[in-house]
DNA sequence: ATGATTGCAAAATTTTTGCAGAACG
DNA sequence: CGTTCTGCAAAAATTTTGCAATCAT
């Protein structure tokens, strides 16, 4: 499992690909598609980075994060156990490592009636940022 | 804290709201805006429903959970606590019950740097639930 | 009566699709 | 070269807004 490059999931290399992907491992935080155009320095049609993020999603090397209204953000699987606070107020986001999460999945299964398997999972927490506490 | 009424969040009570609020009140799962004017056997306009909804979320009543793609699920906020395991091939949503999760806000608030307080938080489990597993 | 609620029309956003030309390997 | 990738135009889907008529209290 090396490093991850554009050809070794099948697609080929080029300028926006590349920048969209160097994005996503330099920002390590979820992105929306206009957060992505945003960052882009190159130009981009916004119709192509929707296709390039499906593709890294069916590719399974990105995974989609709902975490505000209306907008799908995105963000490296890689990047996963790594979960989020969501600032309600300013949008800012902080990671948060989590390791109980993986106990509680047995429970959860053993439990359920309709499901066995479990694939992926999201856990986001609400709150509010210190920096919008006095606003 | 009696029962939830219309007229106790400052709602007039006419027949969309209350066929609105029965449908969260019986389905107690997550409903997308399409989901609710489906379940609805009195004619609505797709805008109300839209509005209806908007309102219970301001009155806090109701919470957004972001599940699918592209698509704002709603469900009643006294179903807090109350978390999903939602399967990826047919969409089908099965509750689970949490306990843990609780414990672990003190955690995730004492090691944040950005935020002290927490309100709200999501938890949600995806995978493929039994009567898909066979396809 | 009067302020809230609704439907209809239309705008604004977000996401998807089709197709022809350009670029990668 | 052949396939993949991209841009442009346009469609589709979702959500929001404005306004006049209707309804609830």
């Amino acid at each position: 499992m090396g490093k991850l490059t554009l050809s070794s999931i099948g697609s080929k290399n080029t300028p926006i690909r590349s920048a969209v992907l160097d994005i996503f491992e330099s920002t390590r935080k979820p992105l929306s598609i206009k957060d992505i155009l945003k960052k882009l320095t190159i130009s981009a049609d916004e119709v192509t980075v929707y296709r390039v993020v499906h593709f890294f999603v069916e590719q399974k090397i990105v995974i989609p994060v709902l975490l505000q209204k209306n907008t799908t953000c995105y963000e490296l699987a890689s990047h996963t156990h790594h979960h989020h606070i969501v600032c309600v107020s300013c949008g800012d986001i902080e990671d948060f490592e989590n390791v109980s999460l993986e106990k509680m999945l047995s429970t959860v299964t053993n439990n359920a009636e309709k499901f066995r398997v479990i694939s992926t999972h999201s856990l986001e927490f609400f709150g509010t940022c210190i920096s919008c506490q006095g606003k």
